[in-house]
DNA sequence: ACACTTATCGTCATATTGACAATAAATCGA
DNA sequence: TCGATTTATTGTCAATATGACGATAAGTGT
Protein backbone atom coordinates (compact mmCIF):
# COMPACT_ATOMS: atom_id res chain seq x y z
CA UNK A 1 0.00 0.00 0.00
CA UNK A 2 1.54 3.24 -0.65
CA UNK A 3 1.95 5.99 1.56
CA UNK A 4 -1.40 7.77 2.31
CA UNK A 5 -1.32 11.61 1.99
CA UNK A 6 -2.06 11.59 5.31
CA UNK A 7 1.77 10.68 6.55
CA UNK A 8 3.81 11.10 3.15
CA UNK A 9 7.59 11.59 4.06
CA UNK A 10 8.80 14.78 3.50
CA UNK A 11 12.46 15.63 2.40
CA UNK A 12 14.45 18.73 2.39
CA UNK A 13 14.75 20.15 -1.33
CA UNK A 14 17.30 21.78 -2.35
CA UNK A 15 18.45 23.25 -5.86
CA UNK A 16 21.98 23.48 -7.44
CA UNK A 17 23.18 25.51 -10.19
CA UNK A 18 25.84 24.63 -12.71
CA UNK A 19 26.88 27.74 -13.93
CA UNK A 20 28.95 27.05 -17.26
CA UNK A 21 30.98 30.05 -18.93
CA UNK A 22 33.66 30.31 -21.57
CA UNK A 23 36.90 31.87 -20.07
CA UNK A 24 40.04 32.06 -22.58
CA UNK A 25 39.10 29.37 -24.43
CA UNK A 26 38.19 27.08 -21.66
CA UNK A 27 34.66 26.35 -20.33
CA UNK A 28 34.37 27.36 -16.35
CA UNK A 29 32.16 26.12 -13.62
CA UNK A 30 31.20 28.88 -10.61
CA UNK A 31 31.64 27.17 -7.93
CA UNK A 32 32.11 28.70 -4.06
CA UNK A 33 33.68 27.91 -1.05
CA UNK A 34 31.30 26.30 1.26
CA UNK A 35 31.44 28.25 5.21
CA UNK A 36 29.73 25.62 6.88
CA UNK A 37 29.81 21.76 8.02
CA UNK A 38 29.42 19.68 5.96
CA UNK A 39 32.67 20.17 3.49
CA UNK A 40 33.03 23.31 5.24
CA UNK A 41 36.26 25.03 3.35
CA UNK A 42 35.54 22.60 -0.06
CA UNK A 43 34.30 23.83 -2.91
CA UNK A 44 31.16 23.43 -4.00
CA UNK A 45 27.96 24.06 -6.80
CA UNK A 46 25.87 27.52 -5.98
CA UNK A 47 22.89 26.57 -4.36
CA UNK A 48 20.44 26.13 -1.40
CA UNK A 49 17.15 25.14 -0.01
CA UNK A 50 13.70 25.62 -1.78
CA UNK A 51 11.48 28.27 0.38
CA UNK A 52 7.75 27.33 0.83
CA UNK A 53 6.25 29.43 -1.95
CA UNK A 54 8.95 28.75 -4.49
CA UNK A 55 9.32 27.65 -7.64
CA UNK A 56 12.12 25.27 -8.46
CA UNK A 57 13.08 27.46 -11.32
CA UNK A 58 12.90 30.80 -8.99
CA UNK A 59 14.94 28.50 -6.41
CA UNK A 60 17.55 28.60 -8.44
CA UNK A 61 17.76 31.44 -10.14
CA UNK A 62 18.20 33.37 -6.14
CA UNK A 63 20.50 31.14 -4.78
CA UNK A 64 22.57 31.63 -7.90
CA UNK A 65 22.11 35.43 -7.24
CA UNK A 66 22.44 35.58 -3.66
CA UNK A 67 25.98 33.86 -3.84
CA UNK A 68 27.54 34.93 -6.40
CA UNK A 69 26.44 38.32 -5.65
CA UNK A 70 25.19 39.25 -8.81
CA UNK A 71 21.20 40.66 -9.36
CA UNK A 72 20.32 40.44 -12.64
CA UNK A 73 22.09 36.69 -14.22
CA UNK A 74 22.20 36.83 -17.40
CA UNK A 75 21.99 33.43 -19.93
CA UNK A 76 19.42 30.64 -20.63
CA UNK A 77 18.90 28.73 -17.39
CA UNK A 78 17.17 24.98 -17.73
CA UNK A 79 16.53 22.15 -14.85
CA UNK A 80 19.21 19.21 -15.63
CA UNK A 81 18.31 16.45 -13.70
CA UNK A 82 17.07 15.80 -9.97
CA UNK A 83 19.49 13.53 -7.43
CA UNK A 84 19.06 11.95 -4.43
CA UNK A 85 17.53 12.00 -1.66
CA UNK A 86 19.55 8.96 -0.77
CA UNK A 87 22.70 9.05 0.28
CA UNK A 88 23.78 12.43 -0.89
CA UNK A 89 24.15 14.45 2.06
CA UNK A 90 26.29 12.96 5.57
CA UNK A 91 23.14 15.09 7.41
CA UNK A 92 20.54 12.72 5.25
CA UNK A 93 18.19 12.27 2.42
CA UNK A 94 17.91 15.58 1.02
CA UNK A 95 16.48 16.34 -2.99
CA UNK A 96 18.09 18.13 -4.80
CA UNK A 97 17.25 19.53 -8.24
CA UNK A 98 20.16 20.59 -10.36
CA UNK A 99 20.26 23.47 -12.79
CA UNK A 100 22.32 24.69 -15.81
CA UNK A 101 23.08 27.84 -16.69
CA UNK A 102 25.08 28.87 -19.54
CA UNK A 103 26.40 32.58 -19.92
CA UNK A 104 28.91 34.91 -20.79
CA UNK A 105 31.41 35.48 -18.21
CA UNK A 106 30.09 37.61 -15.67
CA UNK A 107 32.38 38.93 -12.56
CA UNK A 108 31.22 37.58 -9.74
CA UNK A 109 31.74 38.36 -5.59
CA UNK A 110 34.92 37.14 -4.90
CA UNK A 111 36.14 35.99 -1.55
CA UNK A 112 36.47 38.13 1.28
CA UNK A 113 37.32 36.97 4.54
CA UNK A 114 33.84 36.27 5.84
CA UNK A 115 31.38 35.67 2.78
CA UNK A 116 31.63 32.61 1.12
CA UNK A 117 33.41 33.89 -2.33
CA UNK A 118 32.49 32.44 -5.72
CA UNK A 119 34.65 32.08 -9.01
CA UNK A 120 35.04 30.41 -12.42
CA UNK A 121 37.23 27.33 -11.95
CA UNK A 122 38.36 25.33 -15.41
CA UNK A 123 35.72 22.64 -15.77
CA UNK A 124 38.79 20.23 -17.03
CA UNK A 125 40.62 20.24 -13.66
CA UNK A 126 37.57 18.87 -11.74
CA UNK A 127 36.82 16.56 -15.03
CA UNK A 128 40.28 15.85 -14.19
CA UNK A 129 40.35 15.09 -10.46
CA UNK A 130 43.03 18.24 -9.79
CA UNK A 131 40.04 20.30 -8.23
CA UNK A 132 37.68 18.73 -5.54
CA UNK A 133 33.94 19.14 -5.14
CA UNK A 134 31.85 18.52 -2.21
CA UNK A 135 28.65 16.11 -1.91
CA UNK A 136 27.96 14.66 -5.74
CA UNK A 137 28.84 17.96 -7.48
CA UNK A 138 31.28 16.16 -9.66
CA UNK A 139 28.54 13.69 -11.00
CA UNK A 140 26.31 16.93 -11.64
CA UNK A 141 28.44 18.93 -12.71
CA UNK A 142 29.90 15.62 -15.71
CA UNK A 143 26.06 15.43 -16.33
CA UNK A 144 26.02 19.41 -16.91
CA UNK A 145 28.93 19.17 -19.18
CA UNK A 146 27.34 16.75 -21.28
CA UNK A 147 24.21 18.20 -21.36
CA UNK A 148 25.71 21.43 -22.38
CA UNK A 149 27.66 19.71 -25.22
CA UNK A 150 24.62 17.54 -26.57
CA UNK A 151 22.72 21.24 -26.81
CA UNK A 152 25.18 22.97 -28.84
CA UNK A 153 24.77 20.22 -31.32
CA UNK A 154 21.43 21.08 -32.02
CA UNK A 155 20.14 24.09 -30.55
CA UNK A 156 21.17 28.14 -30.54
CA UNK A 157 21.96 27.94 -26.76
CA UNK A 158 25.76 28.22 -27.71
CA UNK A 159 24.63 31.71 -28.13
CA UNK A 160 23.52 32.02 -24.25
CA UNK A 161 27.37 31.70 -23.94
CA UNK A 162 27.98 35.39 -25.70
CA UNK A 163 26.33 38.51 -25.69
CA UNK A 164 23.65 39.87 -27.69
CA UNK A 165 25.55 40.40 -30.38
CA UNK A 166 28.61 38.33 -31.54
CA UNK A 167 30.82 37.18 -34.61
CA UNK A 168 31.15 33.64 -35.98
CA UNK A 169 34.75 33.23 -34.46
CA UNK A 170 33.61 34.17 -31.06
CA UNK A 171 30.63 31.60 -31.63
CA UNK A 172 33.20 28.66 -32.72
CA UNK A 173 35.10 29.55 -29.92
CA UNK A 174 32.05 28.74 -27.61
CA UNK A 175 31.74 25.61 -29.66
CA UNK A 176 35.37 24.77 -29.47
CA UNK A 177 35.87 24.97 -25.31
CA UNK A 178 32.26 23.17 -24.91
CA UNK A 179 33.30 20.24 -27.09
CA UNK A 180 37.23 20.74 -25.88
CA UNK A 181 37.77 20.31 -29.94
CA UNK A 182 38.95 22.26 -33.03
CA UNK A 183 36.70 23.39 -35.67
CA UNK A 184 37.54 24.63 -38.86
CA UNK A 185 36.69 27.99 -39.28
CA UNK A 186 35.35 27.98 -42.67
CA UNK A 187 33.07 25.01 -42.37
CA UNK A 188 31.43 26.11 -39.09
CA UNK A 189 31.01 29.70 -40.92
CA UNK A 190 29.39 27.98 -43.62
CA UNK A 191 27.29 25.83 -41.36
CA UNK A 192 26.24 29.28 -38.91
CA UNK A 193 25.60 31.11 -41.54
CA UNK A 194 24.18 29.24 -44.03
CA UNK A 195 21.01 27.37 -41.44
CA UNK A 196 17.71 29.27 -41.77
CA UNK A 197 16.65 30.96 -38.79
CA UNK A 198 19.85 31.07 -36.46
CA UNK A 199 21.42 34.19 -37.00
CA UNK A 200 21.13 37.08 -38.66
CA UNK A 201 23.65 39.76 -39.98
CA UNK A 202 23.05 42.77 -37.99
CA UNK A 203 25.09 45.09 -40.73
CA UNK A 204 27.75 46.21 -37.69
CA UNK A 205 31.83 44.73 -38.11
CA UNK A 206 33.56 44.23 -34.97
CA UNK A 207 36.51 46.41 -34.94
CA UNK A 208 40.03 46.73 -32.73
CA UNK A 209 41.48 43.27 -32.96
CA UNK A 210 44.26 41.77 -34.98
CA UNK A 211 43.11 40.84 -38.46
CA UNK A 212 40.15 41.32 -40.76
CA UNK A 213 37.11 42.87 -39.10
CA UNK A 214 34.17 40.35 -38.61
CA UNK A 215 30.51 40.92 -39.33
CA UNK A 216 28.34 41.12 -36.13
CA UNK A 217 25.49 38.29 -35.74
CA UNK A 218 22.89 38.24 -33.54
CA UNK A 219 20.33 35.58 -32.83
CA UNK A 220 17.42 35.31 -35.07
CA UNK A 221 13.98 35.57 -33.85
CA UNK A 222 13.04 32.14 -34.86
CA UNK A 223 15.79 30.96 -32.64
CA UNK A 224 15.50 33.40 -29.23
CA UNK A 225 15.01 31.67 -25.96
CA UNK A 226 12.73 32.49 -23.68
CA UNK A 227 12.67 31.88 -19.91
CA UNK A 228 10.69 29.10 -19.57
CA UNK A 229 9.99 27.81 -22.79
CA UNK A 230 11.69 24.57 -24.37
CA UNK A 231 14.45 25.77 -26.85
CA UNK A 232 14.03 25.27 -30.62
CA UNK A 233 16.20 23.04 -32.45
CA UNK A 234 17.15 25.04 -35.16
CA UNK A 235 20.35 23.94 -36.03
CA UNK A 236 18.56 20.88 -38.92
CA UNK A 237 20.73 19.02 -39.62
CA UNK A 238 22.58 19.44 -36.59
CA UNK A 239 26.20 20.47 -36.28
CA UNK A 240 27.48 17.17 -35.07
CA UNK A 241 30.46 17.32 -32.68
CA UNK A 242 33.80 15.65 -34.54
CA UNK A 243 33.77 11.60 -33.22
CA UNK A 244 36.99 10.23 -32.61
CA UNK B 1 20.06 34.39 4.61
CA UNK B 2 18.95 30.99 3.25
CA UNK B 3 17.59 28.39 5.65
CA UNK B 4 19.63 27.38 8.02
CA UNK B 5 19.62 23.52 7.75
CA UNK B 6 18.63 23.30 11.00
CA UNK B 7 15.29 24.57 10.01
CA UNK B 8 14.96 24.06 5.98
CA UNK B 9 11.84 23.38 4.46
CA UNK B 10 10.28 20.13 3.77
CA UNK B 11 8.33 18.89 0.53
CA UNK B 12 6.60 15.62 0.16
CA UNK B 13 7.91 14.50 -2.87
CA UNK B 14 6.65 11.81 -5.97
CA UNK B 15 7.35 9.99 -8.71
CA UNK B 16 4.99 10.37 -11.90
CA UNK B 17 5.64 7.79 -14.64
CA UNK B 18 5.16 8.12 -18.42
CA UNK B 19 4.73 4.77 -19.71
CA UNK B 20 4.70 4.64 -23.49
CA UNK B 21 3.96 2.35 -26.12
CA UNK B 22 2.56 1.13 -29.17
CA UNK B 23 -0.24 -0.27 -29.90
CA UNK B 24 -2.03 -0.93 -33.03
CA UNK B 25 0.18 1.52 -34.63
CA UNK B 26 -0.28 4.44 -32.26
CA UNK B 27 1.85 5.94 -29.24
CA UNK B 28 -0.48 4.72 -25.95
CA UNK B 29 0.51 6.23 -22.41
CA UNK B 30 -0.33 4.45 -18.87
CA UNK B 31 -2.79 5.86 -16.78
CA UNK B 32 -4.62 4.96 -13.87
CA UNK B 33 -8.32 5.70 -12.43
CA UNK B 34 -7.53 7.67 -9.11
CA UNK B 35 -9.41 6.00 -6.66
CA UNK B 36 -9.32 9.12 -3.65
CA UNK B 37 -9.47 12.33 -3.78
CA UNK B 38 -8.44 14.85 -5.19
CA UNK B 39 -8.97 14.31 -8.85
CA UNK B 40 -11.41 10.84 -7.81
CA UNK B 41 -12.65 9.07 -10.49
CA UNK B 42 -10.54 10.76 -12.89
CA UNK B 43 -7.42 9.42 -15.23
CA UNK B 44 -3.75 10.19 -13.61
CA UNK B 45 -0.66 8.64 -14.37
CA UNK B 46 1.13 6.16 -12.06
CA UNK B 47 2.42 7.46 -9.44
CA UNK B 48 2.96 8.35 -5.76
CA UNK B 49 4.95 9.39 -2.94
CA UNK B 50 8.58 8.93 -2.31
CA UNK B 51 9.33 6.47 0.81
CA UNK B 52 12.24 6.94 3.27
CA UNK B 53 15.20 5.60 2.41
CA UNK B 54 14.13 4.87 -1.55
CA UNK B 55 15.97 6.66 -4.12
CA UNK B 56 14.29 8.30 -7.13
CA UNK B 57 14.37 5.90 -9.66
CA UNK B 58 13.79 2.80 -7.32
CA UNK B 59 10.60 4.82 -6.32
CA UNK B 60 9.53 5.12 -9.43
CA UNK B 61 9.70 1.46 -10.94
CA UNK B 62 7.80 0.29 -7.73
CA UNK B 63 5.25 2.84 -8.21
CA UNK B 64 4.36 1.65 -11.92
CA UNK B 65 4.72 -1.74 -10.48
CA UNK B 66 2.37 -1.48 -7.82
CA UNK B 67 -0.19 0.38 -9.93
CA UNK B 68 0.20 -1.36 -13.44
CA UNK B 69 0.37 -4.79 -11.26
CA UNK B 70 3.13 -6.26 -13.62
CA UNK B 71 5.93 -7.25 -11.36
CA UNK B 72 9.07 -6.99 -13.44
CA UNK B 73 8.59 -3.60 -15.50
CA UNK B 74 10.22 -4.12 -19.46
CA UNK B 75 11.58 -1.17 -21.35
CA UNK B 76 13.56 1.60 -20.63
CA UNK B 77 13.44 3.67 -17.82
CA UNK B 78 14.79 7.16 -17.26
CA UNK B 79 13.96 10.53 -15.05
CA UNK B 80 11.83 13.27 -17.20
CA UNK B 81 11.44 16.82 -14.93
CA UNK B 82 10.90 17.49 -12.24
CA UNK B 83 8.02 19.59 -11.41
CA UNK B 84 6.47 21.61 -8.66
CA UNK B 85 6.36 22.57 -5.82
CA UNK B 86 4.19 25.27 -6.63
CA UNK B 87 0.72 24.89 -7.51
CA UNK B 88 0.37 21.41 -8.72
CA UNK B 89 -1.90 19.97 -5.42
CA UNK B 90 -4.78 21.21 -4.13
CA UNK B 91 -3.57 19.69 -0.97
CA UNK B 92 -0.51 22.01 -0.82
CA UNK B 93 2.79 21.71 -2.17
CA UNK B 94 4.34 18.70 -3.43
CA UNK B 95 7.29 18.18 -5.86
CA UNK B 96 6.75 15.15 -8.89
CA UNK B 97 10.02 13.85 -9.93
CA UNK B 98 8.68 12.36 -13.18
CA UNK B 99 10.19 9.45 -15.42
CA UNK B 100 9.76 8.32 -18.58
CA UNK B 101 9.56 4.71 -19.33
CA UNK B 102 9.36 3.38 -22.79
CA UNK B 103 8.21 0.03 -23.19
CA UNK B 104 6.84 -3.00 -25.42
CA UNK B 105 3.38 -3.40 -24.92
CA UNK B 106 2.53 -5.01 -21.64
CA UNK B 107 -0.87 -6.29 -20.67
CA UNK B 108 -1.34 -4.47 -17.10
CA UNK B 109 -3.80 -4.97 -14.48
CA UNK B 110 -7.60 -3.78 -16.02
CA UNK B 111 -9.47 -2.23 -13.58
CA UNK B 112 -11.34 -4.36 -10.85
CA UNK B 113 -14.81 -2.77 -8.55
CA UNK B 114 -12.08 -2.37 -6.18
CA UNK B 115 -8.53 -1.36 -7.90
CA UNK B 116 -7.58 1.31 -9.37
CA UNK B 117 -7.53 -0.02 -12.60
CA UNK B 118 -4.46 0.30 -15.27
CA UNK B 119 -5.27 0.74 -19.40
CA UNK B 120 -3.08 1.91 -22.02
CA UNK B 121 -4.62 5.35 -23.65
CA UNK B 122 -3.99 7.04 -26.86
CA UNK B 123 -1.87 9.54 -26.12
CA UNK B 124 -3.00 11.64 -28.88
CA UNK B 125 -6.85 11.37 -27.26
CA UNK B 126 -4.82 13.77 -24.28
CA UNK B 127 -3.23 16.20 -26.46
CA UNK B 128 -6.29 16.87 -28.20
CA UNK B 129 -8.50 17.46 -24.77
CA UNK B 130 -10.39 14.34 -25.70
CA UNK B 131 -9.47 12.67 -22.41
CA UNK B 132 -8.86 14.58 -19.21
CA UNK B 133 -5.81 13.82 -16.89
CA UNK B 134 -5.30 14.77 -13.70
CA UNK B 135 -3.11 17.72 -11.55
CA UNK B 136 -0.50 19.08 -14.49
CA UNK B 137 -0.58 15.76 -15.78
CA UNK B 138 -1.21 16.89 -19.36
CA UNK B 139 1.92 18.94 -19.41
CA UNK B 140 4.17 16.24 -18.19
CA UNK B 141 2.84 13.36 -20.44
CA UNK B 142 3.47 16.23 -23.31
CA UNK B 143 7.25 16.68 -22.27
CA UNK B 144 7.72 12.99 -21.71
CA UNK B 145 6.35 12.66 -25.70
CA UNK B 146 8.61 15.29 -26.58
CA UNK B 147 11.53 13.62 -24.57
CA UNK B 148 10.51 10.50 -26.41
CA UNK B 149 10.55 11.98 -29.90
CA UNK B 150 13.82 13.52 -30.05
CA UNK B 151 15.32 10.51 -28.14
CA UNK B 152 14.64 8.89 -31.13
CA UNK B 153 16.55 10.59 -33.17
CA UNK B 154 19.89 9.90 -32.19
CA UNK B 155 19.36 6.79 -29.66
CA UNK B 156 18.84 3.44 -29.91
CA UNK B 157 15.51 3.69 -27.71
CA UNK B 158 13.37 3.12 -30.55
CA UNK B 159 13.96 -0.48 -29.59
CA UNK B 160 13.15 0.18 -26.18
CA UNK B 161 9.36 -0.36 -27.27
CA UNK B 162 9.99 -3.93 -29.19
CA UNK B 163 10.80 -7.06 -27.64
CA UNK B 164 14.53 -8.57 -27.72
CA UNK B 165 14.15 -9.38 -31.19
CA UNK B 166 12.05 -7.43 -33.75
CA UNK B 167 12.12 -6.76 -38.08
CA UNK B 168 13.44 -3.28 -39.39
CA UNK B 169 9.30 -2.63 -40.29
CA UNK B 170 8.27 -3.12 -36.49
CA UNK B 171 11.03 -0.50 -35.27
CA UNK B 172 9.75 1.78 -38.16
CA UNK B 173 6.20 1.29 -36.95
CA UNK B 174 7.26 2.34 -33.86
CA UNK B 175 8.92 5.49 -35.42
CA UNK B 176 6.17 6.29 -37.24
CA UNK B 177 3.99 6.24 -33.92
CA UNK B 178 6.13 8.10 -31.71
CA UNK B 179 6.54 10.99 -34.42
CA UNK B 180 3.46 10.54 -35.89
CA UNK B 181 4.57 10.58 -39.74
CA UNK B 182 4.61 8.14 -42.31
CA UNK B 183 8.19 7.01 -43.32
CA UNK B 184 9.82 5.64 -46.44
CA UNK B 185 10.41 1.86 -45.99
CA UNK B 186 13.35 1.69 -47.98
CA UNK B 187 15.10 4.57 -47.13
CA UNK B 188 14.10 3.77 -43.58
CA UNK B 189 15.67 0.31 -44.04
CA UNK B 190 18.90 1.65 -45.62
CA UNK B 191 20.01 3.91 -42.56
CA UNK B 192 19.04 1.45 -39.62
CA UNK B 193 20.79 -1.26 -41.17
CA UNK B 194 23.52 0.90 -42.46
CA UNK B 195 23.91 2.33 -39.08
CA UNK B 196 27.42 1.17 -37.90
CA UNK B 197 27.14 -0.23 -33.99
CA UNK B 198 22.84 -0.18 -34.42
CA UNK B 199 21.53 -3.50 -34.99
CA UNK B 200 22.80 -6.79 -35.79
CA UNK B 201 20.81 -9.70 -37.40
CA UNK B 202 20.22 -12.27 -36.07
CA UNK B 203 20.05 -14.77 -38.91
CA UNK B 204 16.65 -15.48 -37.97
CA UNK B 205 13.62 -14.41 -39.85
CA UNK B 206 9.94 -13.87 -38.86
CA UNK B 207 7.75 -15.89 -40.08
CA UNK B 208 3.60 -16.19 -40.55
CA UNK B 209 2.94 -12.60 -41.61
CA UNK B 210 1.35 -12.08 -45.29
CA UNK B 211 4.05 -10.68 -47.04
CA UNK B 212 8.24 -12.00 -47.44
CA UNK B 213 9.35 -12.70 -44.42
CA UNK B 214 11.36 -10.28 -41.96
CA UNK B 215 14.78 -10.68 -40.83
CA UNK B 216 15.12 -10.33 -37.32
CA UNK B 217 17.43 -7.96 -35.63
CA UNK B 218 18.35 -7.12 -32.35
CA UNK B 219 20.38 -4.59 -30.46
CA UNK B 220 24.35 -4.59 -31.33
CA UNK B 221 26.39 -4.57 -27.86
CA UNK B 222 27.60 -0.99 -28.49
CA UNK B 223 23.49 0.17 -28.41
CA UNK B 224 22.47 -1.81 -25.47
CA UNK B 225 20.65 0.25 -22.73
CA UNK B 226 21.56 -0.27 -19.16
CA UNK B 227 19.94 1.08 -16.10
CA UNK B 228 21.02 3.88 -14.86
CA UNK B 229 23.43 4.79 -17.78
CA UNK B 230 23.11 7.08 -20.05
CA UNK B 231 22.01 6.20 -23.67
CA UNK B 232 24.38 6.41 -26.13
CA UNK B 233 24.34 8.28 -29.69
CA UNK B 234 24.55 5.61 -31.64
CA UNK B 235 22.55 7.12 -34.66
CA UNK B 236 25.36 9.69 -35.78
CA UNK B 237 24.57 11.11 -37.98
CA UNK B 238 20.67 11.18 -36.40
CA UNK B 239 17.83 9.88 -38.19
CA UNK B 240 15.67 13.44 -37.84
CA UNK B 241 12.03 13.49 -38.30
CA UNK B 242 10.44 15.49 -41.02
CA UNK B 243 10.10 18.45 -40.75
CA UNK B 244 6.75 19.66 -42.43
C1' DA C 1 -0.50 -20.84 -60.79
C1' DC C 2 -1.84 -16.14 -59.73
C1' DA C 3 -2.81 -12.11 -57.18
C1' DC C 4 -1.32 -9.74 -53.26
C1' DT C 5 1.64 -8.22 -49.64
C1' DT C 6 5.73 -7.03 -47.47
C1' DA C 7 10.96 -7.06 -47.49
C1' DT C 8 15.05 -5.81 -49.52
C1' DC C 9 18.24 -4.07 -52.98
C1' DG C 10 19.34 -0.45 -56.35
C1' DT C 11 19.43 4.04 -58.79
C1' DC C 12 19.80 8.87 -59.18
C1' DA C 13 19.40 13.68 -58.13
C1' DT C 14 20.15 16.69 -54.31
C1' DA C 15 21.94 18.20 -49.90
C1' DT C 16 25.49 18.21 -46.49
C1' DT C 17 30.08 17.52 -44.79
C1' DG C 18 35.16 17.55 -44.48
C1' DA C 19 39.41 19.07 -46.24
C1' DC C 20 41.68 22.77 -47.92
C1' DA C 21 42.88 26.82 -51.62
C1' DA C 22 42.36 31.57 -52.34
C1' DT C 23 41.07 36.18 -51.47
C1' DA C 24 39.75 40.27 -48.39
C1' DA C 25 40.65 43.51 -44.89
C1' DA C 26 42.25 44.75 -40.91
C1' DT C 27 46.60 45.43 -37.34
C1' DC C 28 51.56 45.43 -36.35
C1' DG C 29 56.28 46.38 -36.79
C1' DA C 30 60.23 48.25 -39.16
C1' DT D 1 54.49 53.87 -45.78
C1' DC D 2 55.18 49.10 -46.86
C1' DG D 3 55.15 44.66 -46.28
C1' DA D 4 54.32 40.80 -42.91
C1' DT D 5 50.98 38.90 -40.18
C1' DT D 6 46.49 37.81 -38.67
C1' DT D 7 41.83 36.78 -39.02
C1' DA D 8 37.44 36.66 -41.91
C1' DT D 9 35.09 35.15 -45.73
C1' DT D 10 34.22 33.00 -50.19
C1' DG D 11 35.00 29.01 -53.03
C1' DT D 12 36.13 24.26 -54.78
C1' DC D 13 35.90 19.38 -54.80
C1' DA D 14 35.42 14.77 -53.34
C1' DA D 15 33.04 11.82 -50.06
C1' DT D 16 28.80 10.96 -47.63
C1' DA D 17 23.98 11.11 -46.54
C1' DT D 18 19.22 11.89 -47.82
C1' DG D 19 14.77 11.78 -50.42
C1' DA D 20 12.10 9.88 -54.00
C1' DC D 21 11.08 5.97 -56.19
C1' DG D 22 11.87 1.56 -59.52
C1' DA D 23 12.60 -3.27 -59.38
C1' DT D 24 13.12 -7.72 -57.47
C1' DA D 25 12.55 -11.38 -53.78
C1' DA D 26 9.84 -14.32 -51.08
C1' DG D 27 6.35 -15.26 -48.52
C1' DT D 28 0.59 -15.83 -47.85
C1' DG D 29 -4.19 -16.57 -49.54
C1' DT D 30 -7.30 -18.37 -53.28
Amino acid sequence: MPAAYSDPARFPVTVDVVALTVNEGALHVLLITRLIEPFCGELALPGGFVLPGEGLREAAARELAEESGVAQIPGYLEQLHSYGPQGRDPRGDVLTVAHLLLAPNFPVLAAGSDASGAGWYPVQKLLDGELQVAFDHLLIVSDAVERARSKLEYSPLGAAFCGEEFTIAQLRAVYEAVWDTRLDPRNFHRKATGTPGFLVDTGTVSGGEAGRPAALFRLADEARFVPGEPVRAVLNPPLMRPRG
